[in-house]
DNA sequence: TATATCTATTTGTATAGTCAAAAGCGGAGC
DNA sequence: GCTCCGCTTTTGACTATACAAATAGATATA
């Protein structure tokens, strides 16, 4: 393995396992240089690879910093639906219709690959966007990876924006399907049962363990996803 | 602007603009390093990002390739149905229902940011997967972007894969939607109206142009996207 | 003929330096 | 107080060079 490598999985695991935490400040090429016993262009090569990423983010004068966590963007612009709303300019609020601490039943477990008795907390959330329900959203968060979730309630901040703060991400699996409103579907978002909506599941892991698994539902003709990806220029 | 940054952009604009084809050779290092003079260091820079983003392949010993062009796939796993159903070990086969060349309309010619009498081809194509119909695609390839699709029946080989394979990509868009089925997408597809399809839109351009504009319509049950996405080492 | 070995080419990694550009900071002058 | 100037730190770009690793192709050997 080669030394610029080195240095770029190292600086990657801090940041991923939460040692060093958005806005820290990294070591100096010159520090790191000295620790690895490398020249500075080694440490430069690693280091603007982690920008380029998105991990860090590097300014003159006053040094790297661990960047904010974020779904990557070219991927797929939607991440969390408040975030989302507000930069849309539309007003947004959410209600929690259910919170609640158990353990994975044996069909979710395997779902989700995960332990069947692992404890959970399962909460369910209703977002409103412009004054009109615009989606559910049906959230699992592993507390072992996420041991401070037991202690919030949720009542200002939204899970999405609340684990985006929280958590770094490494990983992140979705799946995009049609499906027909059932009753109850139907009726919180006030929608005809059968009519098509749009839901969207995903599945974070951080370090190989599964922080959240959430399915999102959308009133298929209120809500869409876009998005733009082209070859970034350096 | 850096040198190397002028090279990244020089090679990059050769591939987009179809100068330099997928398999050609693009000059060795020490080539490039006299052409620019500059070190070797910085045309290696300049090569190892375009490798990075996928756009060539470089070997040792044989040197640096232009790379066949593909949607990245990281975006998302789908980008031509066939390809993708193969993939899957699923038997696909396909009929054109419609193929014509006409001018854009108004209302479509705002849609496509295109100007409103450009020559394009039209083209209404099922794709059957295992037997069952699979998708409605529905298409519009802009004639003086890719004149050789006047020529094409498309008999043999699917408008998206053969797209794939003459026309480099440089930027798409992507819109998933939930929508009912309407009669004629129902007769098509053989489902009842009113159910739930998902709805895939994408505009494809090269140096600016649009090249393509798609929409492909999946029965809600049938069908999903799935992808996952991490942060890829180095 | 088939196989092993050598050689030349090309990329990959790394060094040790230079100079430049950005930007925070403190001090001089008003 | 405020503005401007120069100092210093840190990243960014680049050079010239070195050696290593991979490997296609030529050559030698069994």
């Amino acid at each position: 393995m080669s030394i610029y490598q080195r240095i770029f999985t190292d600086v990657e695991t801090k940041i991923l396992s939460g040692d060093w935490r958005p806005g820290d400040r990294i070591p100096v090429e010159h520090e790191l240089a000295a620790e690895y016993r490398c020249s500075r262009m080694t440490v430069s090569k690693a280091l603007s690879a982690l920008a380029e990423r998105g991990m860090i983010v590097r300014r003159r004068k006053t040094g790297s910093f661990v960047a904010s966590p974020q779904i990557d963007r070219t991927v797929m612009d939607i991440q969390d639906i408040s975030t989302e709303a507000e930069l849309a300019g539309h007003e947004h609020r959410f209600e929690i219709l259910a919170r609640k601490v158990e353990r994975l039943g044996e069909t979710e477990a395997q779902q989700l690959s995960e332990p069947a008795d692992a404890e959970v907390l399962r909460l369910q959330c209703l977002h409103i966007v412009d004054g009109r329900p615009n989606a559910i959203e049906r959230r699992i968060i592993m507390l072992d990876a996420v041991p401070r979730a037991r202690e919030e309630s949720f009542a200002s901040i939204p899970p999405g924006k609340w684990l985006l703060e929280q958590v770094p991400w490494s990983k992140a699996k979705h799946v995009i399907r049609a499906v027909s409103a059932d009753t109850v579907t139907a009726r919180i978002l006030q929608i005809e049962r059968g009519e098509a909506c749009l839901s969207l599941i995903r599945q974070t892991w951080q370090n190989g363990r599964t922080v959240t698994y959430v399915e999102i539902t959308h009133p298929g003709d209120r809500f869409q996803f876009a998005g733009t990806f082209h070859p970034t220029a350096i």
